[in-house]
DNA sequence: TTCGTTTGTTGATGCAGATCAAGGAACGCG
DNA sequence: CGCGTTCCTTGATCTGCATCAACAAACGAA
């Protein structure tokens, strides 16, 4: 998990460059985004912006994750979005952001000055067709997370939560079981779930405890029984 | 609250002309949708769309609610969305939807079929561009909801979704109080803000005791007191 | 109008998960 | 390596909402 230096990273290079906001662009396109563009890192806990701030740049997620939270009036707060590799921060037409997009762990930017973004956004259709796809893609997981949020159990929730770590590839292969690496510790979990941070605690247990998976440090998870895993989502089968 | 007959209804005298997908379209592009486009009208309760179903037309929702649910294994569901008039169904590129869209109340749709839609959003950026504005619109909303579902009280709750009514104007002037139609029945209410029938009526009659709200009939609410049902909302001030 | 069906109210009870509390393990830093 | 801090676990208790149950009010059809 070291972070390599990504300052003078060619776009031909880029590690998300295929699923990014610049997936479909030709090399007129890139070197017109080579021009605009910035690397900058975050380090974890860092304020990437804050809600209500004018923001002077749209930025692509490279490495790391970041979180999208709201806030209620007496400090509850709830996750509202995970970010991670390749997701796109801002969008062209919108000049502030409603919630706080906080470093989860150490985060690395590629970022893009609105105005010529917003330029190249204006003259090449597929670059604002990325857009919508990959803010269609949001509006699917927030749904999702709506189900989560609204109907399902403790257990169900960690389960969702896991297998979504799961499916967005957050994992290596250790030998022959799937390592799950956790981005986020337990009160931000739990934040992320709706839950408490004792409530998170006692499930990884008592899903550890039943063989499901293992737990070894405080962010790594072993995949020990996948099928297992999938059941406990609640999720009709057909949605995995 | 009379249907009017949409059948041979002109663009320029649509209801929702001005906030709907057509918001900024010329009078040519207008003549373009006035041949892709038919009216088709769904009885409260009806399916309109079932999930994973191939969608040959998208439409804007003119009159009427529907709402987008989903549902686990075991039967709970949970509404994902409300689509009110103006709110557009289907996106471009998307060849089926993720969940069932089931007509609340009486609803006219104003369809296209998606092949010369889908041409007209190719050649017409503004279209496109206020397709990203709705999906963001809808994005924000949704992620207000995730807040509600994964941190409010059901008093909370309650008061947030009569508000948001409220601001999408589902009102009428009733002397000087504000009334607001209820489009949907305790039970699907419930569906919407993740609680049961049961704690809605409780929460509903509560409100009502304490002088912020009235109730006349089944579906109709009066905004006694705005600001306390504001306050009891839990939102931070300055986002209502 | 009357009857049946749907929808809403109200009460009693139970439980999942919150809250309160204390200690223990992992980690970073001198 | 030891120490302080942060993060995690585990237990005890509490409570908000779900669940179960019965009835009442509204509505629609004949």
């Amino acid at each position: 998990m070291d972070q390599p230096s990504f300052v003078n990273m060619r776009c031909t290079e880029c590690p998300i460059r295929h699923r990014a906001v610049c997936a479909r662009c030709d090399d007129d396109e890139l070197s017109r985004l080579e021009n605009m563009k910035s690397y900058k890192t975050f380090d974890a806990g860092e304020i990437i912006f804050w809600r209500g701030q004018p923001l002077d740049y749209v930025a692509s997620l490279v490495d790391g994750v970041a979180s999208l939270s709201k806030t209620l009036e007496d400090g509850r707060t709830q996750i509202v979005g995970l970010m991670l590799p390749s997701d796109f921060i801002g969008r062209p037409g919108r000049v502030e952001v409603d919630f706080d997009v906080t470093a989860t762990t150490k985060v690395t930017l590629c970022r893009f000055e609105r105005k010529p973004f917003e330029r190249l956004v204006d003259d090449t259709p597929h670059v604002a067709q990325r857009l919508m796809e990959l803010a269609l893609d949001e509006l699917d997981a927030a749904r999702d997370w709506m189900v989560l949020l609204g109907r399902k159990t403790a257990r169900e929730k960690i389960a969702t939560f896991i297998n979504m770590l799961v499916q967005r590839s957050l994992t290596d292969t250790n030998g022959n079981t799937l390592v799950v690496d956790l981005p986020m510790t337990r009160d931000q979990i739990a934040n992320y779930i709706g839950l408490t941070l004792e409530t998170v605690s006692r499930q990884f247990n008592s899903l550890k405890k039943e063989g499901v998976i293992g737990l070894s440090g405080r962010k790594q998870i072993e995949i020990m029984d996948l099928d297992a895993l999938r059941e406990a989502t609640g999720d009709d089968a057909i949605l995995i």
